[in-house]
DNA sequence: CGCCGCATTGACGTTCGTCAAGTCTAGTGG
DNA sequence: CCACTAGACTTGACGAACGTCAATGCGGCG
């Protein structure tokens, strides 16, 4: 009943849509099962990783919910990202061999620790492994790319709308409701996100609630009238009345 | 008097130490020396590429300086990045084969072509280029988790300190001076950058002229108080009068 | 010389932050 | 079972920071 015994193989994991690489061939596919040297558990508050932490590892997160955080040196901090299962971390490590941010975890989760030397070692063989942690790190940037621009020129509507959004697509594409999400983090944490206050997320939410565009009851979001968010996003400035 | 001929080898370059993985023997340095397939010239004002282009290659800067930008459905747009001699710009492509952003030369420029197959091909062979590569990708990342910092979290004062504050670091890395800079973008492309718009980045720059900061003559910058623009970046909150 | 784009400056308005009071919910312990 | 508490959330009143609009200045170039 140890760690070992009970392991799911990478080439099992009902997430390795969103982990792996596609077309790999069986000989292949049992060779990146390795990459996945162990699990590891997080509790609920507990940091995967933190700034300053030596960089070893990326994680693929198994199960549980994730936030990201970097803190400047006066003590504001902000959230860079939620991140989900089926998502990797750790990629800001790379660079100088040490994390420069910190791994929350918002409830409790799984990790699969990939020993990055091992990842490097086995992309030199597997050329669609290789492509896929460049498509991975790329991604991650054009991702940042689309929060610098809701962060640079959105107004508190729309940063809420695109989050909804932005949220309620990756946990559809995940097998959960288009239409319900639970948050697992506080409005405060959406703020920081988000360049807000918490009373400004909290206030923008109850806007949306009197427009019919969503429901919302405490953490539980039930969204009404999706089109209408999506319209938000994409608003142009000038709207009359 | 072609392009061939007056070619220059990574191996010889003024920039190899930015552009290039270290410690290279001299056979590697050779075969590095072929991921450069050609240059390019980009007039003032031209694209490097355009978001929807098929993406290729990554691109070393010779000369010259970009900047990269996103737009939004709704025509607004975000200034990403400002780049330099020395660094690599069009990392965004990699993920879905094309690429997402503009960039945009803002002075006439010269890049090197560097295709990704080349550069894949090449980095299953030698281990430094590899993990080259990993973190000219890492660095991106981190440096946008700093701009979000900025964006979500800072006043006009502070985001403008801090703008200069890294140029003046990157331009000093590239052997210019510590004090002195010349702007090669617009009020306006700075606002973007920066989320501001272009009239509080002009009362910004008059604000910091007024208290002997810096001088400022249109897009001439001379930093008379390094120490002052430092403080400002890493303000708290609380400062009285 | 006159034009044009960029930059500066002022007056005013909007959005969001701040501060403070009060509510809701889950969890604890009597 | 219910009172009690702590943390998260909501709501209102007010103020500060930044955006908007408009007038003006400046410098480079044909």
């Amino acid at each position: 009943m140890n760690s070992t015994s009970i392991k799911v193989a990478c080439s099992n994991c009902n997430l390795r849509e969103l982990c792996m690489p596609l077309g790999l061939n069986e000989s292949e596919m049992e060779r990146v099962d390795e990459v996945v040297a162990t699990r590891r558990k997080v509790g609920r508050g507990d940091n995967l990783f933190r700034n300053g932490d030596k960089f070893n590892a990326l994680y693929a997160i198994r199960t549980g919910f994730f936030k990201t955080r970097i803190s400047s040196e006066d003590g504001r901090d902000q959230v860079t990202g939620f991140q989900m299962a089926g998502e990797i971390i750790g990629l800001d490590g790379i660079v100088s061999d040490h994390h420069t941010c910190d791994a929350v975890a918002l409830e409790d989760a799984e990790v699969c620790v990939m020993p990055f030397d091992r990842i490097e070692e086995l992309s030199r063989e597997i050329t669609s492994l290789q492509r896929h942690v460049h498509k991975i790190m790329s991604r991650e940037i054009v991702r940042e790319n689309g929060v610098m621009l809701l962060l640079g020129s959105m107004r508190a509507e729309e940063r809420l709308a695109a989050f909804l959004v932005n949220l309620v697509q990756r946990l559809h594409a995940r097998g959960f409701s288009q239409s319900e999400l639970v948050l697992r983090m506080t409005r405060e944490e959406i703020g920081s996100f988000l360049g807000l206050k918490l009373e400004t997320v909290s206030r923008t939410f109850s806007k949306f609630v009197e427009d019919g565009i969503v429901e919302v009851k405490q953490r539980h979001v039930r969204i009404l009238n999706p089109d209408a968010l999506k319209l938000i996003v994409n608003a142009q400035t000038c709207q009359p009345s």
